[in-house]
DNA sequence: TTAGTTTCTTAACTGAGTTAATCTAATGAA
DNA sequence: TTCATTAGATTAACTCAGTTAAGAAACTAA
């Protein structure tokens, strides 16, 4: 007779909580004393497991970090393929972003929740995380020249998607990390949100008609 | 009676010397037997200096590869400062990239020495140096912003400036990447050049003009 | 309950990077 | 030339990230 208090069976709800556990007293040490600051022997004595044990749950450091970002690597692929019908690409790149902001997503840059704040801060000022962090911001790449490829073919030349699909990203990058600058430097969410709207806007605009109007 | 040989002292020469030992031997094992199989005791010990002595020339294993890249990170914007009367920032900038072109600088991706590929392969089939250097690559983004603020203003929003500047080292890395990919798929360099100048030619298009008319 | 499997711990290891004490050798002034 | 100064190197020992192997503990299914 199996009890019903859940569909995965002791070992598999055991697993999440030592996961989970792993994870959440990470975060509380790095935010506390700092990335590196911590070693992850501390993370595993304060979980309580062992260091092997650790890294099978996590394969690095860095990794107890970046665990905690929502993966948003396919997204950008998975909008334009999910797009309604007579909506271009960028339009449905530019709205999601928009949603995504109006959402006060953490990816945004825009958040005013003192963990976020402090998480993002643990990030951005940690070199080895975010370097890892730009790499994973670009990573989908591939995939969203794919979905662009599919949708409006591969363009006039050999390198267009490709080049396309990186500037979106690095775009949507920059935009968050702009957003993040200013509010780590006090500004708050309500002040800034119609300043990050246009921005998005604005960029978009830059995407769609290039930057010759600006700088030739 | 100093002899003549040299404006620095011994010294001096003598540390140049230790650095390039150390530089040298480890380039040739990383080549030989890959980046991960060669520890940096390795690389000392053929340089015959000890550990500590290595990573005083060097901070990290990283950059004992690193260093030997041409650092072009202030150069795109000493190329907008330095650009002659009448030109245009993004004119100045594809010039100097078709410039490059035409030299065969491995920044762009296309070179024929055996050399330059060999070192090309080992910076992005490993992980950490791939990472390293796509840091590297937009590393330079304020500078730039800087030096288009400098020639054409702020530009329409807060953002402007930056999101031009990273879109014009994306694009460049970009470039470069996919130049190395049909190398490294066994494309020869004069087959290969007359693609690379329209890549450019067309990438800087896009840049002026937007992605607009390729993908709404 | 037990046999079989998975997961955990312990202990010891490699390799990157650092530190302190000690030693060697270039330098420059007497 | 000589010698004190000082920059630079070496040795040895250390910290920390990440891995491996052997065995102990515990969930699962019969």
């Amino acid at each position: 007779m199996t009890v019903m208090t859940s569909d995965l069976g002791l070992r598999e709800r055991k697993k999440q909580r030592t996961r989970q556990a792993i994870s959440d007293a990470a975060i509380q040490l790095f935010l506390a004393r700092g990335y590196d600051a911590v070693s992850v022997a501390d993370v595993a004595a304060a979980a309580e497991v062992s260091k092997p044990t650790l890294f099978k749950y996590f394969r690095s450091k860095d990794e107890l970090i970046l665990d905690r970002i929502d993966d948003h690597r396919a997204e950008p692929a998975q909008v334009v393929r999910g797009r309604s019908a007579g909506e271009s690409p960028l339009d449905a790149l530019h709205r999601h972003q928009l949603r995504l902001l109006a959402d006060r997503d953490p990816v945004t840059g825009i958040s005013d929740r003192p963990q976020v704040i402090a998480f993002q801060r643990l990030l951005y000022n940690t070199e080895s995380l975010a370097n890892a962090l730009l790499a994973y911001s670009i990573e989908g790449v591939e995939l969203l020249r794919d979905a662009l490829v599919e949708a409006c073919g591969p363009g006039p030349h050999r390198v267009t998607a490709g080049l396309v699909a990186n500037q979106i990203l690095i775009t949507t990058r920059r935009l968050g990390l702009d957003n993040w600058a200013q509010v780590a430097g006090g500004r708050t969410t309500e002040d800034l949100y119609p300043e990050a709207v246009a921005a998005v806007n604005h960029a978009y605009a830059l995407l769609r008609g290039g930057v010759g109007d600006y700088c030739g």
